[in-house]
DNA sequence: CCGCATCCAGTTCGATACTG
DNA sequence: CAGTATCGAACTGGATGCGG
């Protein structure tokens, strides 16, 4: 039974690792979905992720921005404007999301019998 | 285009969340990949698991129990042996696992071009 | 062989205040 | 409005050594 090494196992993970990476952190997962449902300025999305400080949002939609799943789009006004949106590559997550909510339901089902939260 | 509050947008996410807790950290991955090739020994993983640490394999296998992932069972010879295993649950994750697998293979290629790691 | 206790380092995250 | 700077708390993960 070991017509693998663990080598490959390690390796054939890292992908895994890296969509994980894309999603981790407290305010990814609260931002993306905020941006789902259609473009929005910097505060109104530090409106919508209750709790987040500016230097959070800051920092993490530099990182999506990075991942190319969010684009920022700089108006030329007084005072300027900055319009966030996720791109066609960052809408793929739904689908990744879609699969790790359908488990986590049923994982918080199976854990919790059924409390309210 | 307000149907929706942001209060539900945030519950939406808790199971997705709950998902990621899951899988999340250095560790629980290269486990579970590790035991959904059979059953195994502490050291056994230890040994599959390069790089992790008594502690951390203790802790991360008492996580995974916690959430049924795992099942562990003491076999009482001297010196102890105990044999983890995935449970059917655990397995359950294959499908999770694959999809971040998948998207994590396309996001390497895109944020990459083609570097061989 | 299996696992815990202690101590320590690095990183993440939050609070507050400030700039163009 | 859209951020940045600085400081510090909290959490995660690592090294080492011990105990059943």
């Amino acid at each position: 039974m070991n017509g693998h090494t663990l080598g490959e196992c390690t390796k054939s993970i890292l992908p895994v690792r890296d969509a994980l990476e894309v999603l981790n952190g407290k305010w990814k997962l609260p931002i993306i979905v905020s941006l789902m449902f259609g473009n929005k300025r910097f505060s109104q999305i530090a409106r919508e992720v209750p709790g987040i400080t500016d230097k959070m949002l800051s920092k993490e939609l530099r990182d999506l921005e990075c991942n190319e799943l969010v684009k920022r789009k700089v108006y030329d006004s007084i005072p300027v404007v900055v319009e966030y949106s996720l791109t066609d590559y960052g809408h793929s997550l739904k689908v990744v999301i879609e699969v790790l909510r359908a488990w986590g339901m049923k994982h918080r089902e199976r854990m919790m019998g059924e409390v309210t939260v």
